[in-house]
DNA sequence: TGCCCTGGCGCC
DNA sequence: AAAGGGCGCCAGGGCA
């Protein structure tokens, strides 16, 4: 059967309950003339757009939406599901980046203003939504298009000049395929934000008292309090113990000078003030970043609702807006719990950055040790004495540019043994510091150094200075082509998961996903057949994304369980 | 009062 | 043990 691609858009005009009409638009293809001869449904209700849906939402169809995030959560509040989209602004973004424009506007109004050769106006400030789908704080603006040209009308335009561009693209398969994923993705984060992460506020109210103490109104809990005397008392004199300046001058005063007031550097003080500091640090962050006005702001009906945002990180990783949900500390993982009834399937790609390094790189004895689910252990075995924290030290450095303490001589040991994947990583490094464009393995490309970067490394005079900026650009290359195609994996991976459970377990519920875990909330009975689908699916993200001769396994081990602290 | 910066630290 | 890359968020403080 043919693909069908079919334009879902919001019109300005909304109906009597305050929502947006809707405009559908069949995408013009030899094959589909026919179904254009009618004009157009316009001025569609919620009710009516429910109905094309569940008519048109084959297999073979693809939504094409100009925003996902924008759109999608309220067609999932009026109980719409699409199996599968592409998304316009996402695709849009990923396709100036790969030609290093980074900064340039995204949204539909700029990219219809692109596809007609005029110059595009910036985005809307509002076309963000909170985790609801509600547009924040202001009334619509408008689409900020021609007033000749629908939403729908510009965005088949947009969508006939996008794929015109994946294919003047230098990899057009790579980008096809991130791009789709990606628009999965978008919908997957859109139905985790509406399912929510199961979340127990006594639980977490209770673990709050535990650790902080006893709550006080507009003060600190009273264990807080209580350290926060102690340190005091320690210094023979009032500190703030929030404030990291006053923390370095009460040590002055007790004639020790240190650089900053950092956990890591007090660790190594003598003082008696120093245990309490840091118990203090650790307490302090937690009531403030997941203390009870977090749990109050967040957590709703037993649900923690996170707004995740799908593309707005250059590595291609997910952010965010509001509630830290990729921050999560673990001493809270024991508040997500499931349903009665229901079980948690909790899984992570183990080591996933070596592994996508391997993969890349195509280095032969990498692959090999990652056959092994614990791949620093092989590592280790295979180059390190059997020493698993320098082979991870080892790796990491690779990986993330380190040079400090044992990591230079440990990634030289990495270089003998494991020649092509280090390579790589410096091939990488070294293409940055010269201000060079890096691409993740399906093409996400790495943003250009600023103006002020080429003015100072471009300067002989300034020595010192230009070579550090060099070098930081050059760890930040080396650590883009791992992580971002890491992300291109992952991305790969949740499209799938997500097609698969729709499939095979339709009411279980993608809860969670954080870089390289994921978290399915389901019934108890479909809890083995979910996770059976993990590792296939983990399979065939590692074929789609690397290739169907790569070597490298990548183990996505799944647990159930009914409580998150509990995984693994 | 709100805005922006810094220091610091949670997660990967 | 931290280090190196990425992010978001908070408290404090300077400033308008």
């Amino acid at each position: 059967m043919s693909r069908v691609d079919i334009v879902v858009a919001e019109q300005e005009k909304q109906s009597s309950d305050g929502d947006p009409l809707y405009e559908l638009r069949a995408v013009a293809r030899a094959a589909q003339e026919s179904e254009r001869a009618t004009a157009p449904p316009h001025d569609l209700t919620a009710h009516d757009l429910a109905a094309r849906i569940a008519e048109h939402d084959t297999g073979n169809t693809t939504w094409v939406l100009p925003s996902t995030d924008r759109i999608y959560p309220r067609l999932l509040r009026h109980g719409m599901r699409l199996r599968r989209c592409h998304d316009v602004a996402l695709a849009e973004r990923l396709l100036l980046n790969s030609q290093g424009r980074h900064d340039e506007p995204h949204g539909l109004a700029a990219a219809y203003a692109r596809a007609r050769g005029l110059p595009p106006p910036s985005d809307a400030e509002d076309d963000t939504a909170d985790a609801t789908g509600q547009a924040a704080l202001f009334a619509p603006r408008g689409t900020g298009l021609p007033d000749d040209v629908t939403p729908a009308e510009a965005t088949e335009i947009v969508l006939a000049e996008q794929h015109s561009a994946i294919q003047r693209a230098p990899a057009p398969e790579r980008l096809r395929l991130l791009i789709a994923s990606e628009s999965q993705s978008a919908l997957a984060a859109a139905e985790m934000s509406q399912h929510g992460l199961p979340w127990r506020a006594d639980i977490h109210d209770a673990v709050l008292t535990t650790l902080l103490g006893r709550r006080v109104a507009n003060g600190r809990p009273s264990t807080l309090a209580d350290l926060a005397d102690r340190i005091s008392e320690a210094f023979g004199t009032p500190v703030n113990p929030d404030h990291p300046p006053s923390v370095v001058r009460a040590f002055r005063r007790a004639g020790i000078d240190v650089p900053s007031s950092r956990a890591h550097v007090l660790r190594d003080v003598d003082h008696p003030a120093v245990v309490p500091l840091l118990e203090y640090k650790e307490l302090a962050r937690l009531h403030s970043a997941h203390g009870w006005s977090w749990l109050r702001e967040w957590v709703h009906d037993g649900r923690f609702r996170a707004a995740y945002v799908v593309g707005g990180v250059v590595s291609g990783r997910w952010a965010t807006r509001g509630g830290g949900a990729l921050q999560i500390p673990k001493v809270l993982r024991t508040c997500v719990r499931a349903d009665p009834g229901w079980r948690l399937v909790v899984a992570d790609a183990a080591q996933l950055e070596p592994r996508v390094l391997a993969a890349l790189s195509g280095d032969r004895r990498l692959a090999d040790v990652s056959a092994s689910s614990d791949l620093y252990a092989s590592i280790a075995a295979d180059a390190f004495g059997g020493e698993r924290g320098r082979a991870k030290i080892a790796m990491l450095s690779a990986l993330y540019g380190g040079t400090s303490g044992e990591a230079g001589p440990l990634l030289a040991r990495l270089r003998t043994r494991f020649p092509d994947a280090v390579h790589y990583v410096e091939h990488a490094a070294a293409a940055g510091e010269r201000g060079e464009l890096v691409r993740s393995r399906l093409g996400r490309t790495s943003p250009p150094p600023s103006e002020q970067w080429r003015a100072l490394t471009g300067n002989a005079d300034a020595g010192v200075a230009a070579h550090r900026a060099s070098r930081e650009w050059g760890r930040f290359t080396r650590n883009f082509v791992v992580q971002a195609s890491a992300a291109d994996y992952t991305s790969v991976l949740l499209a799938l998961l997500r097609r698969a459970l729709a499939h095979h377990a339709p009411d279980a519920e993608l809860v969670f996903f954080q870089h390289d875990e994921l978290i399915v909330h389901c019934p108890a009975e479909d809890a083995e057949a979910v996770a059976g689908l993990f590792q296939s699916c983990a399979d065939e993200a590692g074929t789609l994304t690397f290739g169907a001769r790569c070597p490298v396994r990548f183990p996505l081990e799944a647990t159930l369980v009914d409580c998150y602290a509990d995984a693994k």
